[in-house]
DNA sequence: CATGAATGAGGGTTCATTCAT
DNA sequence: CATGAATGAACCCTCATTCAT
């Protein structure tokens, strides 16, 4: 009997425990959607945590409850956001081997998201280099890409940082622009063909990788853009 | 005698309104000089009274004699370095008129005042585009070089957003990078032939313009930026 | 089970719930008597926020959980301030028909309260005409009386607004007088008797009523203007 | 020689010291004008010195030069004020002997001149007793004739203290009314009867006294509260 | 874990007063 | 004596963080 109480003692623990961890995360994850959010259109700096928990609707011992402070809460938003993109990133960049091919696709994802969610867009600009500099895409992937280029003759031979900020730059700029600005459907394809012209390539070889076929629909289904989306819209609509 | 009388009243009242107005313009350069370190150590949305009183040595109230507001004062900085870019790259700019050569000579220069002055680089860093958009340069200058040399065909038929993007993003990059990294001498030719390249000019054409000789010493004698560096450097000292 | 817990949940928020809104009504009460006697001391417009929290003991952001500006607190307290005097003075008003009786009563409990509780008195007369016009009994009390006794003759006729004058201004006076200088016990009733001559009452008739036997013991029990004698009183001890 | 000479001196000294006490004489005369018009729309809390400045358009040292705090200033006012009321007064009140009359014809000319200076009346009502206390009517005459009624068997007998409040109380609650109400123009008759009957005075007798004929024409002829109008008026044309 | 009242350091702004010119 | 720039104490208000319930 005792053996049997334990295990369901046990088994309604595991439960109990399971459950939690499951609320607990779906409350960060709420608290970060809020985040990005109050990032996006107060800036870094501004008041934080009183319209984080309104946007969350939750109190304020909560919030504390999951971030201890308010650079914990943008170090959370920041890495979340570069994961985010990444996930979403990272699968089509995986088939191509040539590094402007790769430079190429990822600077179109990165603008085609900025387009599709002005919040994304406006906290990376708002965020400035932090908010960048914490994913992996800009500190591992486009570095690597951007050696291997110089390395195999693609890329004229250039100071990697400099090529780097040659392709940041410009993304950068290409976010506040979409954010403020209408701009023409093929932007990111312009934008592309330009960055890769100003590492070296030829313009005809860089229109054809900045140009290649590239499926964008559908990309990030269920992602943390997604909820910022539809949370900043259920907020507009009260 | 009532005559001369009153001629001597008349010129001590000139006399003490110019010395009034002459005080007046050096205690505003200062707290500009101040603001600016202030500005660019802290970022555009810190504390900022407090630190620029005891940066300019003045006290609390002289502050608000002549600045209202946290954004008013930060116009007024922005106002200032753009006026004082310009005041410094116009001279050199007028002899050119080929646009891609305006452009790599006002790149270089704006590269160069960076690593000069760091406060000016920070400035514009952290500032962000409302630094810079305050200026005469990039809204004035370079859009229209950029207009010319589409229209003259030097470089590719770009949408003027998109160009604007192309130059102005490694620029601001730039300004980031050389006040964090060593870079070599030559940093600020290489980005503008890259930039030159992406804007559609070929590669041996861009090295020209970005390689033409240009003298940069003494460019900023008695700059609001001297007079920053000035500053800073009698508080690093104390 | 999950009956029980639900209930028990419920009750505990309930319960949670209730006395949340205890402690908030408890130190609201803390934060109007402390005001009154801020008021009372140093008048309206002076520094207001700093004094009312140390007088009450309770932290600056504390404050500003429950009164947003100066002003704010200032009506609450005039409101309280009226509703207080008419909790105390409606019961004794209730039996009393003829208006000159009820005019006569209520200058009487009025003139007393000023004499018993100092910081009411103060607050009345610093807190001028506003600190009066909130409240039910100058606004609606007095109005419909006076034009009652007009209208069955019981006084002149007499424009509203003078009457007014004639029962209000001598009444601020002796709020005033009583705080300043040692009277008799009889002020208030030959106050009220002079009031009432002035509104066309005939000598004899006057003394009647407002000579007319009055208890007031005990007027004030455990209210507002209790709690900050109280408090002024533990105050001027330490 | 000498002595010409001294005597010319001299006489050149006193011209230089006439003129300049009478140049002293006006610049005090337009800040008290300014001043006036100051506590009366913002209160005698409000910030003063800036406003009193701009007003009287001269300079904070200038300001400085004739009272050297807030408090200087407003005792100043409320003593020109005083003295500028019993200036236009005595003279009416001289023939008269009874006390009722003088009383009834005291109270008449406050509100009639109340009513003619709109800053009149708001500076005594914002000023409070302090503006009134200030002044020869208040603190002599008034005690000194109610003494006299009480004495002679004209007034009912009364402690001195209650015979100034309803006599005080009434004219101050009429100040404020008369500020912020359109009243019939025998307001200040039928108040003065009022304040008799208060007093003891039959009513017949009271309003024999209190609407005897009384010519208030040019009362204020170049007086401190014509020239605030003026000013007033001149301010809100700009 | 959720809640929200309480905290208090920190920052912005005003304004009476001084003083060199 | 007029001027107005400079001063700094005094205030108001915010908001990240803590903690008892």
């Amino acid at each position: 009997m005792s053996t049997r109480q334990s295990k369901s003692a046990k088994k309604s623990v595991n439960h109990r425990t399971r459950v939690g961890a499951e609320r607990r995360e779906k409350m960060r994850a709420r608290l970060l959607e809020s985040a990005l959010l109050v990032f996006a259109s107060q800036g870094v700096d501004a008041t934080v945590v009183d319209e984080v928990i309104s946007t969350a609707g939750v109190s304020r011992g909560t919030f504390y409850n999951y971030f201890r402070t308010n650079e914990e809460l943008f170090s959370a938003v920041a890495a979340e956001v570069s994961n985010e993109i990444l996930r979403i990133v990272d699968p089509l960049l995986l088939p191509l081997t040539d590094p402007a091919a790769r430079i190429a696709v990822g600077i179109r994802l990165v603008i085609e998201l900025a387009r599709k969610h002005p919040p994304l867009a406006a906290f990376v600009v708002r965020g400035g280099p932090a908010a960048v500099a914490a994913g992996g895409l800009a500190t591992e992937y486009l570095p690597r890409d951007l050696a291997a280029g110089v390395e195999s003759g693609r890329f004229s031979t250039l100071p990697p940082r400099l090529a780097y900020d040659l392709v940041l730059g410009p993304v950068l700029a290409a976010c506040h622009t979409v954010l403020t600005e209408r701009v023409p459907a093929d932007y990111g394809e312009a934008l592309a063909q330009a960055v890769l012209q100003s590492l070296g390539v030829a313009k005809a070889t860089a229109r054809r990788f900045a140009t290649q076929m590239l499926d964008v629909t559908e990309l990030t289904a269920d992602s943390l853009f997604e909820r910022a989306d539809a949370r900043a819209t259920s907020l507009a609509g009260e």
